[in-house]
DNA sequence: TGACTCATGTCAGCATTCTGACATAGCTTG
DNA sequence: CAAGCTATGTCAGAATGCTGACATGAGTCA
């Protein structure tokens, strides 16, 4: 099944299966969020700002691996929906802190036990040990990535 | 640190790990695919019809983890310019099997190359055994997850 | 103080991908 | 053989996300 040092090798790429991973996990997470009308996006935004309360939209662009453009369209339906609110000015600089309503924590609450029975159906057949060792190796391939982000 | 039982705690999420480190390996990627005029999807598709040639459009697009609308429209540009060739009718059913031109190898060649450093730069860091854990834990990830698909 | 750099929010335009729908080909089953 | 089921390719429309560009606010430094 080896290749002739040609291209990369599909079968045994980590690079590939950890696409298939990510997709599989999407997948799973928009089915268990659609019944809630609930997007994968939408739902990182809140979960974010659950946990920490008062991140400007870049921070929530960066912590859901999008532009601030797309974060900045998704936060302005979320306020207009009365998910989120926003102070009129900016306490400083421009960066506006966003908070939680109390109907987005509702509506949060719903979203994050059906994200969490995913993510225990994804570690079902894993020990403690095995997960810690994913853990240690996916930061490490993460780090590797950015460390020489073009540098080399 | 640890969250008071509430939400999905994102610092010790292997789900949101996840998907940190394929954000990190895409955008590893498209930075070196950019300078040859090529996107993940596109590379994509091409190296699969590089390891598996005659693979029909819907094959092609659950390999690469997008609809077959979407290849279907990627698979008419590469045509389009030369990268593919597929025959005018279908040698059985409907499926028309794609293969590379002596141009889309050529292509693929440099993007291929490229593709690999970033792999190899990813698991600098990890050693044999270390990748053999993750690729085993990966796999078993996407087994769980798309086993009991909704069933439970 | 003034120039420079950096991060932020926002607008406009574009690219990519998806969902929904339809017709067709092959297989299975009664 | 006919009906039903599944997979495939394709078209149309819509949603989503991105790039490029601009102005503003804050910190740095000469």
């Amino acid at each position: 099944m080896s290749q002739k040092g040609v291209g990369v090798d599909l079968e045994t790429s980590l690079g590939y299966l950890l696409k298939e991973a990510s997709s599989a996990l999407r997948a799973a997470m928009e089915e268990v969020l659609r019944p809630l009308g609930m997007s994968v996006t939408h739902y990182s935004c809140l979960e974010l700002l659950a946990q920490r309360p008062g991140l400007s939209n870049s921070e929530l662009a960066r912590g859901a691996f999008v532009t601030r453009q797309t974060m900045s369209v998704l936060l302005q339906a979320l306020e207009r929906d009365g998910y989120v609110t926003r102070p009129a000015e900016a306490p400083v600089g421009k960066a506006l802190p966003a908070r939680l309503t109390p109907r987005g924590r509702r509506s949060l609450e719903k979203a994050s036990a059906a994200v969490r029975s995913v993510e225990a159906r994804m570690l079902a057949d894993l020990t403690g040990a095995e997960q810690s060792d994913a853990f240690r190796i996916l930061q490490r391939m993460i780090r590797s990535l950015r460390d020489d982000d073009g540098g080399a």
